[in-house]
DNA sequence: TGGGTCATGTAACCTGTTACATGATTAG
DNA sequence: CTAATCATGTAACAGGTTACATGACCCA
């Protein structure tokens, strides 16, 4: 359901394409939602079946037409009312196939588990040197007319990013030292 | 892919039944695992086709009949390889609908912003407090025949989920300065 | 001349979710 | 007597993944 709400989130900021759209998710959400092109394109029929978008199609000439998708009335209605519904039930972590084969890791000789960590927390590391930048970007995006409130709300989530990564990295030395400890 | 090889992981402990895998999937794998009963009888369909697995009827009076499934050999081959095959790409959270909200709640006033945080931190300190009780839970699951190794794979995923759990909480109680901060 | 960007989508498949359906036993 | 537990599943739908398909323009 999610992804829906992101797409009319975003054109709440603005009109866009599908292919827009799918590069903002991929700047900007895909920390915490990874969404695959083509379910971009058919949530986006979608939600113009449901009349919570609508689209205008622009003809140019040297690249192809494209369809630009604007948020409705309607939209704008669904996309406050979920705002505002408070949490949902799909809090926490769902699915980690990563936990999933710690967990089963007892069948492996301690050795191989702590490879895996280390190669676990060498990719953490370079998540967060990738998330580091951030709070700086979204600075740097900010337009005067915006509210202040959302500027805010992005750096949350972007925090967010880097309190997770520095706690999988913490975990991880913690698991590895206690693998070391014992053998 | 992950549940196949979660079901496989836990019948290499023991044969059991669709009904209990799912009692265990809720009561241990379920913090990083949620499956739903119906789609674990599916997947145990999928996996005995494959010929991971097979099952034997059981004839019982007083209550219903059962189907006790049982690892193969073919089966340990493919959740071995699955253990040994080193970290897969689906490693981080991929979908957070409350990060999604987070992002877009620039629309709300900061107090109803702030509500839902205080939300989200109340269900998170529940959740450690009921947490914080596994370790200890996975200490008494101990059998003499079993290898070290097992309770430390098991130690360490709870000592995620405390982890996440804390890290969760201090984020929304700074999220939250910030947003009173900011008013 | 080859790869990247712009721009659209479809098709098939797999996985997850929700709801329905049955029926006996046992514990409070 | 009623709710929980034991035990099986199916059906329909929603959502996610992978791969395919097209075609022009621009830059190195």
């Amino acid at each position: 359901m999610s992804l829906k709400h992101g797409l009319l989130g975003i054109l709440n900021y603005g009109s866009m394409t599908g292919y827009d759209l799918n590069k903002v998710f991929e700047d900007s959400l895909s920390f915490f939602w990874k969404a695959q092109q083509s379910q971009i394109y058919r949530e986006l029929a979608s939600l113009e079946r449901l009349g919570l978008i609508s689209s205008e199609l622009v003809v140019q000439d040297g690249r192809p037409n494209k369809k630009v998708y604007r948020i409705t009335g309607e939209g704008r209605k669904e996309l406050d009312s979920w705002l505002r519904s408070g949490l949902s039930d799909d809090l926490f972590i769902k699915r980690s196939g990563f936990l999933m084969k710690v967990f089963f890791s007892g069948e492996l000789r301690p050795e191989e588990t702590a490879r895996m960590l280390r190669a676990y927390l060498a990719r953490c590391e370079a998540e967060l040197k990738a998330m580091e930048q951030i709070p700086a970007v979204i600075e740097a995006h900010r337009l005067p007319g915006d509210r202040p409130e959302k500027a805010l709300c992005w750096r949350m989530t972007a925090l967010y990013g880097l309190d997770y990564y520095r706690m999988q990295i913490s975990w991880a030395k913690k698991a590895i030292a206690e693998l070391e400890a014992g053998q």
